[in-house]
RNA sequence: GGACUCUUAGCUCAGUUGGCUAGAGCGUUUCUUUGACGUAGAAAAGGUCAGAGGUUCGAGUCCUCUAGAGUCCACCA
């Protein structure tokens, strides 16, 4: 290949993934050549020679958006690096079934075309979802190649796959027999469109506005002499009790006052008439009804409200449906309200109360919602049979080891916001009612063959067994007839077992690769998802599965506005790589970016990055022409000026730098390292002073080295650049870090004083071009008793392009520069020195600030004795050095 | 009600256990058609680190309070 003259990433990036794709760089490395002798149960994560990471599986059948994409700049920088340090890498790529997002755009492409979930079977939708997964299939995985994840593709998990079911089948028999798992009747939160359940955690709660009616509810005399009580609150002849849900009350089974409440202390106990039904229900003293809120009278529905069930379980009340699974009203509510939607059912149960006068008032409030975190539709709690997990035991079990910090988290303020959230963990429903899924091993006792034994054993079997042929219908053991229950995993519950089944964690022989090395995904699935690995990764192995935890925010749009669909502010990721190039796009998202928060986003930034990328293209470009030209190329390796030594100590500092930051997940700072380095160091002055040395070695080695710390984060362009190199051989993703350079540090400390007197220089020189006088043409510059000036005359000529650098020869003249150490003169005509009067006086006067600053300090008794010596000693050279410079350009003023 | 986070340049953000004159990118201004790069080079302007106390020789950094912004959990008849 040959460098084109500027940056052009469409022409390369698929190209060289092939290249990876297609060479074992992203596979670890066969278990047989890594050292067993470094490997030991024992040792520290660090110090194992494998190096393990797993990708949050996105949607198989979706396309990637920028959180994704930020997902694997970050996973594939920190493969990457892993991988050139000598790690045995394996980062597994992963697809989600996506069991509910798939099936709601399963069930939307189904309405479209007219027909109904309701008119197939379970096994029968099961298989056509399956069928549209699979033509939907394959972009996302494209995506995730352009993204230059190197991930082993050899090893993609999807959520569905054999392996991942025969796990978690594992896993419930195993929590099935240990007495995990209970079949639960409970009031369970429902999506009534899509006729499912949810867990607590995927209910959305939105403060919303609404009413609280309140309604008459009249007492009725059920004493055996016939009379009220004579008290005087007994005087009434109803009961006032506020509710936002009029339409539930055909299920009301109590009214709950305060105990305490003294306004209806001699009503407990009495019966009240249900409006619009025939029924009396009783009034119950019971803590949850609040004096304070409403009426303090609260109508009791136990199957249609969380607070109400639990009421109910406690004064033993029936729970009563009133509403059906796909929200509508049961028979029970009476013809004139049944299979009336509940919204219907509200207004016109509002309509009949009014008229009956039972209707008093209405308030406007606010109230918290809970809605369906996909459809938005009103979540409606319902009484159901599911399968429960018990949590208590899983949750304390992973505080115990989170509190022993065998996770380390980023950001670390998310280790306590887990373990808060793990405190108050009630059960996990784990049963889903929609067909696209993993079947719930489990079949339900419901006849028997027609043989004798299935009689005998029929009334001793159990209830529920455990099985693993779901893709039976209905099973036989015994002679005993067994239905398969037809509900799915809630997938959470599969992909909690995401670090053992990808890491091919076995009971007999573990993983070398488990604990995963880190777990990097989004803050906001922290309980969704972390907080159930944890568990399940405890719970079957024992061990964390992960040591790390490093959290990203959300990207937010440019203005730092979460990007939605309806808002019309999402950046597709993918754009911005067809207009920039991947690594552009990487670059971009990571810069300015930090654990655990959400920041903003925009193109300016993969612009940047862009930019980066040329810079990069065109040093490298630069140095092939050199070493293109050069007749002799047997030269050795090593330093030969200043310039060198402090690129090799700069270059040095950088690799040490980025070591640091990427162990400690810092990884906007690595970035900003390289940009500096490879920009302001390496091109603008390195490559500058290069110009006039051609030190080919040299050169060639501290690009090499530059390439290999860049990688990580440019992959696809520093790879182009290595391949196109004409001295370098193989592949850049598989060399070896960079072993540290050697250099004079004297030299290179001294190529920084060369550095701030050629800008000085160019300061002065800016400065006069300005001014009234301004200057026409650039000066020569004079030197008196300076031997870095002398020594180095040919390279401040070049860096500052002045038309000479020569000695004073005992008689300076023009301007002298404002440097401690330094005899430099611009030699101007008076006219001009004579403009430079003004910015001489107002450097006296900063000077002298920052003069009186360092004084002042030193003045302070206790910072002489307190404070470390070296800044002592270093505010006592900095008194000297000002001093000294103050009296010069005092001096400098006057021969002026 | 409980928990967490944030407030630093016009914008987006860094700033590790407190320590030299608080940094970067983008934007702005001036200069340069210079040899790889105009997707460039050289230089500049721009900050009472939200406010008030406190600890300390020393606070953007630690503590307390106040104000504002945001997130999560629980509850809300």
């Amino acid at each position: 290949m040959k460098f084109t003259s500027s940056y052009e990433p469409k022409s390369f990036e698929s190209e060289i993934y092939q290249g990876w794709e297609s060479s074992p760089a992203f596979n670890p490395k066969p278990l047989t050549s890594v050292n067993p002798a470094t490997f030991s149960k024992e040792s520290s994560l660090k110090n194992r020679p494998f190096y393990s990471i797993v990708m949050p599986p996105p949607n198989a059948n979706g396309n990637l958006h920028i959180g994704h994409g930020l997902t694997i700049a970050l996973e594939d920088s920190l493969t990457r690096f892993y991988r050139l340090l000598g790690k045995s890498t394996w980062y597994v790529p992963g697809a989600d079934h996506a069991g509910f997002e798939t099936w709601v755009v399963y069930e939307r492409a189904l309405e479209a075309v007219g027909h109904s979930r309701f008119e197939y079977s379970r096994d029968e939708l099961y298989a056509r979802v399956w069928d549209f997964v699979q033509e939907q299939r394959g972009n996302m995985e494209l995506q995730v190649r352009a993204l230059g994840a190197s991930c082993a593709w050899n090893d993609l998990t999807f959520t569905l796959d054999e392996n991942v079911v025969s796990r978690v089948y594992k896993t419930f028999e195993k929590m099935w027999n240990d007495g995990y798992i209970y079949r639960g009747e409970k009031l369970v939160n429902y999506c009534p469109k899509h006729e499912t359940a949810f867990a607590d955690i995927e209910v959305e709660h939105i403060d919303e506005p609404g009413f609280l009616w309140d309604l008459k509810y009249e007492l009725v005399n059920e004493d055996s002499d016939g009379f009220l009580d004579s008290s005087p609150e007994c005087h009434k002849e109803y009961i006032v009790v506020s509710t936002t849900r009029p339409e539930t009350l055909f299920g009301d089974q109590a009214v709950a006052v305060n105990p305490s409440d003294p306004r209806y202390k001699s009503l407990v106990g009495k019966r009240v008439k249900l409006p619009l039904t025939s029924r009396t229900i009783p009034i119950i003293p019971d803590e949850h009804a609040d004096p304070e809120y409403g009426s303090g009278a609260v109508k009791i529905t136990p199957a249609h409200d969380f607070d109400d069930f639990e009421v109910g379980k406690r004064h033993n009340l029936e729970n009563l449906r009133v509403i059906s699974d796909n929200g509508h009203m049961l028979p029970v509510c009476g013809d004139r309200y049944s299979d009336l939607t509940t919204e219907e059912c509200r207004a016109l149960v509002l309509k009949d109360l009014k008229e009956q006068g039972i209707l008093l008032d209405s308030h406007k409030i606010t109230h918290s919602v809970a809605h369906c975190y996909k459809c938005g539709t009103v979540i409606e709690p319902t009484l159901k049979e599911q399968w429960f997990i018990d949590t208590e035991k899983l949750a304390k079990t992973a505080i115990s080891h989170l509190k022993k910090n065998e996770i380390s988290f980023h950001p670390a303020s998310k280790q306590k916001v887990l373990i808060n959230y793990l405190e108050g963990l009630k059960d996990w429903n784990i049963s889903r009612q929609i067909p696209w899924g993993i079947p719930i091993p489990m079949f339900k006792k419901i006849g028997t063959a027609s043989s004798a034994t299935g009689k005998e054993n029929f009334d001793s079997a159990p209830e529920w067994i455990f099985d693993t042929r779901t893709n039976l219908k209905e099973i036989e053991i015994g002679g005993v007839l067994y239905a398969r229950d037809e509900d799915t995993f809630d997938t959470w519950f599969s992909s909690s077992h995401w670090p053992i089944v990808c890491t091919d964690w076995t009971e007999e022989s573990g993983s070398p690769f488990y604990p995963l090395n880190v777990m990097e995904t989004g803050a906001d699935i922290l309980f969704a998802w972390v907080a159930r690995m944890i568990m399940m990764g405890l719970y079957i192995t024992g061990e964390v599965p992960f040591k790390d935890v490093y959290l990203h925010g959300l990207v937010l749009d440019s203005k730092g506005k979460k990007m939605s669909k309806s808002k019309g502010n999402v950046i597709n990721p993918m754009e911005l790589v067809d207009k920039y190039g991947s690594d552009a796009f990487r670059l971009g998202i990571l810069r300015g970016r930090s654990a655990g928060m959400s920041q903003a986003f925009s193109e300016e930034s993969v612009i940047s990055g862009r930019n980066l990328c040329n810079k990069l293209w065109n040093v490298s470009r630069l140095i092939q022409t050199w070493v293109d030209e050069a007749e002799n190329k047997n030269d050795v390796l090593s330093t030969s000026n200043m310039s060198e030594d402090w690129i090799c100590r700069e270059i040095d500092a950088l690799r040490k730098k980025v070591e640091k930051c990427m162990s400690s997940y810092r990884f906007a700072e690595a970035v900003e390292e390289i940009y500096s380095t490879i920009w302001d160091k390496y091109a603008d002055w390195f490559l500058e002073s290069e110009k006039l040395f051609k030190n080919l070695p040299l050169l060639q080695k501290t690009l090499e080295s530059l390439l290999i710390i860049a990688h990580p984060f440019m992959p696809f362009v520093t790879e182009t650049i290595w391949q196109t190199l004409s001295w370098t051989s193989g592949m850049l993703i598989s060399q070896p870090w960079p072993a540290p350079l050697e250099f004079d540090p004297i030299s290179a400390e001294e190529f920084e004083r060369l550095m701030s007197a050629v800008g000085e220089v160019r300061r002065v020189l800016s400065a006069l071009k300005t001014q009234k006088h301004a200057l026409k043409s650039v000066p020569p510059i004079l030197y008196g008793d300076d031997s870095l000036i002398s020594d180095n005359a040919n390279l401040v000529k070049f860096l500052t392009r002045c038309p000479s650098v020569s000695s004073c020869e005992g008689s300076p003249r023009g301007i002298r520069l404002a440097l401690s150490g330094r005899e430099i003169y611009l030699d101007v005509s008076s006219e001009i020195s004579d403009s430079y009067r003004e910015t001489l006086e107002d450097r006296i006067l900063s000077v002298g600030r920052e003069l009186d600053a360092l004084e002042a300090r030193m003045r302070n008794p206790n910072y002489v004795d307190k404070a470390p010596a070296h800044l002592v000693e270093e505010t006592r050279k900095g008194i000297e050095e000002k001093t000294a410079l103050i009296s010069r350009l005092k001096q400098e003023l006057t021969v002026i």
